[in-house]
RNA sequence: GCGAAAGUGGCGGAACUGGUAGACGCGCUGGAUUUAGGUUCCAGUGGGCAACCCCCGUGAGGGUUCGAGUCCCUCCUUUCGCACCA
């Protein structure tokens, strides 16, 4: 054995041996419990980023872990490969996507190979190889015939200079990202998924999901967001004809105080009443030019125009202004509202500012009806209460209110109790080229054709380059000539591609079968799935998450595959974070310095003051910590890292800094402190044997132990008990890591040569490596066979703690005075309680604390603490 | 705006079920070895006090409790998501 750690040397033997040994290639095996531990898979943008590589060491540690556990473990990767940032490159470069993704995901392969990750490579895949995304447009069609996919009409960003359409990302202030233009609205025909037929069953499951984080399953639950309420017609005459503005509401106890109706711009009576309004037509114009997005539409200035029309109130019989409101959106609910300003915040605002009338029909608990404001808002009208100036209504509550009124209008074919979800169907059309291509035809004569199962895949050419005016796709004939397969006759294939979260819905069923080409998945797809564990951003908190959970419903109504939650655990892991420094360059524009540039001044006690950049000796501006970025010139490259380093000390660093949930702070100096507790590690082994060969290392005698000998045992398998409950049960690797530290530190102080002495800590050095095995696998994989093994380690099960190391004679039980700690007292491990009582005012220093107090109470917790109260 | 989290030394964090606040690491200070630097080793490191067996201390304020970083209420700050980025 060498004296000094050579981590390339030592990853470079490890990789080769797992490779030689095809040892993470997994098969189905029904006497073996299985499971299924996976990572969000990447998008190839170019290069791995630290964010990946904290997510897949996560995966990683829980793969071997659960490995070692006896579990037949699959930890598949593949290549989420579709999407937008392929063409920006493209456009860029001249290279056409295909290619330019490619190149990156044979990049970063090798990136994530010589991290030393635990993957089955047989099953690696990409979602833009026709094999896979074939069953993309299968499912499509499927969806189609049973009415789950359907076309309607949606709205997109327009550039009209380059006449194409744009991501909610590449519209920047309202403008174009490349042109500049002012972006317009358009309606476009584009196909849904009906993901709002399964809502009720998303948010009832959601329940029942208690390994999914609290905050996850609120954050979905919010999203679907049911609620329960009423649907109110409101009659009105247009050209003679009798039409009905219907407006749901959750607060149907104030409709006799609605003084107005308010609707989207781009609601059909808005529509009409522009047509000879030529400012209302401005004004709706507008409002379709402003954002769709709902944080900027919810912070923005309300404001609206009457469009003329009148309604007749349901119930009241009066005439109310049907206004266009900005903050109306088309997409909630029947795209109209009931303007009640007496009690909806932002209708008051909307009443004041417009001179409606307001009007308070809601008592709210402990006010007084004379206190009420028509010119100020006060949060209580907007409380449950009971009604007022209401008529019949008058003295009923909330509940009973919403019942009344509910059924008085379903008497009058005018409203009824109706259940409205946040939720909308999900739009996968996309006037895109890479992506999945819808599988249909469009023809003059039969109208859309789904494209015959046998002809699928319907293949994306590879080899275009985008301009940025709009889909390649359609520029290409040999990819939109076709002829329709219902009549014969000429037709356009559509060139539309998919969402790519359709590509991301079910890419973890396909790893268990990528080699079948029949079917979409087979039986193996039900030996493996559920995923165990899932890994990943909370970025996908809801969209991916959530339309996979989607997926897996409609596969499963379909008999292709036995479960519908895709996900059983799962855990979403924080971001990493670097230093941004930065120096103003004058006219506004800010110059952005690798952290690794900068040199940060520091205090007497190690508080950074001050950092200038090392070139010019200058200052420069610390902007706090953020994601790392390139256009703030803070990421680091994995690949610089490993050879400085070596994976396993950027494992241990990754694992080590904070809690795999929280965000985590990169630092060199970290890793650097990582790098030095593998070689202090590799440094105590190699003293170890260096006196004497670990062939020969003793067996120790339980019963022949020293005090100090049993002490350092019983801490061994002490650490033991944490560490495997780090891992498997809560899941965290930091504290895994530290206690490990203490046991090294420990260690470190055992300064027994003897027979036994050795024996103690060979034993111990045992413990440590396979208990780090998951994190810093090379290392410890070189280890355990110079400790005398000669298997891998990689296939030796996880340790079992020693009961009988772990009993301790004596104790060290806490004394407290009034909450206040004021000594130690050590005793017997099975003292009863009035004997650690006696022991704990028997304590001298004990004594002076209640000395001439009377003792009113003494409370003893077992085995940890005695609280005297005086 | 709505929704979801999080605030503990110079820094990252630990304290898991209400029971010793600051484990472990980084940084910093002093020392040893080497001495070109780095590496390695030892000691110290929340604040106050000359010092302690003392006092204070977990974003702010209040409450429950023998006991609160942990539970409850009010407030402040920060971060994340909001449907065409993935």
């Amino acid at each position: 054995m060498q004296d000094r750690y050579d981590h390339a040397a030592v990853e470079r033997a490890a990789q080769a041996f797992w490779g030689e040994t095809r040892a993470f290639a997994v098969a189905e095996d029904p006497a073996r419990r299985k499971y299924y531990c996976l990572c969000m898979f990447p998008y190839p943008s170019g290069r791995l980023h630290m964010g990946h590589v904290r997510n897949y060491t996560m995966g990683d540690v829980l793969t071997r872990y659960m490995r070692m556990q006896g579990y037949n473990v699959l930890q598949p990767m593949g290549w989420d490969a579709f999407g937008l940032p392929a063409e920006n490159a493209a456009m860029k470069n001249g290279v056409p996507p295909a290619k330019w993704t490619y190149d990156n995901i044979a990049y970063m392969k090798g990136q994530l190979q010589q991290l030393g990750f635990a993957l089955d490579w047989n099953r690696e895949l990409a979602t833009c190889q026709p094999e896979y995304y074939k069953w993309n447009q299968w499912l499509f069609l499927r969806m189609l015939e049973r009415g789950i996919a359907y076309k309607k009409t949606g709205v997109v960003n327009w550039d009209p200079v380059d006449q194409t359409v744009l991501a909610n990302e590449q519209v920047i202030d309202g403008r174009g990202w490349r042109t500049g233009a002012l972006v317009e609205k358009r309606e476009i025909p584009m196909y849904y998924l009906r993901i709002t037929e399964y809502a009720q069953d998303l948010l009832d499951e959601l329940q029942h999901m208690t390994e999914w984080p609290e905050r996850v399953r609120a954050m979905q639950a919010n999203w679907i967001g049911r609620s329960e309420g009423v649907r109110i017609g409101f009659p009105y005459e247009l050209e003679g004809e009798r039409h009905v503005l219907s407006v749901f509401t959750t607060r149907a106890d104030t409709l006799m105080g609605a003084t107005f109706c308010a609707v989207a711009a781009e609601h059909p009576l808005a529509t009409h009443a522009a047509r000879n309004d030529p400012a209302l037509a401005a004004f709706v114009e507008e409002c379709k030019r402003g954002t769709a997005q709902e944080a900027e539409i919810a912070v923005m200035e309300k404001r609206g125009m009457p469009t003329g029309q009148f309604v007749t109130h349901p119930l009241s019989g009066e005439k109310i202004p049907v206004w266009v409101g900005n903050y109306v959106l088309m997409t909630y609910g029947e795209g109209a509202v009931m303007g009640v300003p007496g009690h909806d915040e932002r209708d008051f605002h909307f009443a004041v500012k417009y001179g409606l009338p307001i009007k308070f029909v809601i008592r709210p608990p402990g006010a007084s009806v004379e206190t009420f404001s028509k010119t100020q808002w006060q949060p209580e009208y907007g409380a449950y209460g009971v009604c007022i100036h209401s008529g019949k209504y008058d003295g009923l509550d909330y509940q009973a209110a919403v019942d009344a009124i509910a059924a008085d209008l379903q008497a009058k074919g005018l409203g009824e109790k109706q259940v409205q979800w946040r939720l909308r169907d999900w739009g996968i059309s996309r006037q895109r080229y890479w992506g999945c291509p819808i599988p249909l035809i469009l023809c003059p004569a039969c109208g859309d054709v789904p494209v015959p199962d046998e002809e699928l895949p319907v293949v994306l050419p590879e080899n275009l380059v985008p301009d940025g005016t709009g889909n390649p796709l359609n520029k290409t004939p040999s990819f939109y000539e076709c002829k329709c397969p219902k009549c014969g006759g000429k037709a356009r294939r559509e060139t539309d591609t998919m969402d790519t979260f359709v590509d991301s819905a079910w890419y973890f069923a396909r790893f268990a079968c990528v080699d079948d080409y029949q079917a979409m998945v087979d039986e193996r797809a039900n030996y493996w799935m559920a995923v165990d564990q899932y890994i990943g951003g909370i970025e996908h908190a809801i969209l991916h998450l959530l339309y996979s959970r989607f997926w897996m419903r409609v596969m499963r109504d379909m008999g292709l595959i036995e479960v519908k939650e895709p996900f059983v655990r799962l855990l979403t892991q924080g971001m990493v974070l670097n230093n941004i420094y930065s120096r103003s360059t004058g006219e506004g524009r800010v110059e952005y310095f690798h952290p690794d540039d900068v040199a940060v001044q520091l205090d007497a006690n190690g508080a950074p003051v001050g950092a200038t950049l090392r070139s010019d000796g200058k200052p420069v501006q610390w902007e706090g910590m953020r994601t790392m970025s390139k256009s703030k010139n803070n990421g680091v490259d994995p690949t610089d890292l490993v050879a400085r380093f070596g994976a396993d000390s950027i494992r241990v660093f990754m694992m080590f800094k904070a809690p795999p949930e929280d965000t985590l702070e990169w630092s060199d100096d970290g890793v650097e402190g990582s790098a030095r507790f593998l070689r202090r590690l590799w440094r105590m082994v190699w003293e170890h044997l260096e006196k004497g060969p670990s062939a020969t290392a003793p067996r120790q005698d339980l019963v022949a132990l020293s005090p100090v000998q049993r002490e350092m045992r019983r801490m061994a398998h002490a650490t033991l008990v944490k560490v495997t409950d780090d891992y498997g049960r809560r899941r965290v690797f930091n504290t895994a890591i530290a206690a490990v530290m203490e046991l090294m530190n420990a260690l470190q102080k055992f300064d027994d040569d003897s027979q036994q002495g050795r024996a103690v800590r060979h034993e111990t050095l045992e413990l440590i490596v396979q208990m780090l095995a998951p994190i810093a696998p090379h290392i410890c994989h070189a280890l355990w066979n110079e400790l005398g093994h000669k298997d891998a380690l990689i296939d030796h099960p996880w340790p079992q703690p020693d009961q009988q190391a772990l009993v301790q004679d004596r104790i060290q039980i806490v004394v407290q005075v009034n909450g206040k700690l004021r000594a130690h007292v050590e005793i017997s491990a099975n003292a009863g309680e009035s004997e650690v009582r006696t022991a704990a005012l028997d304590d001298p220093t004990i004594r002076k604390w209640i000395e001439g107090k009377p003792v009113r109470k003494v409370i003893v917790v077992p085995g940890k603490l005695v609280n005297v109260v005086v």
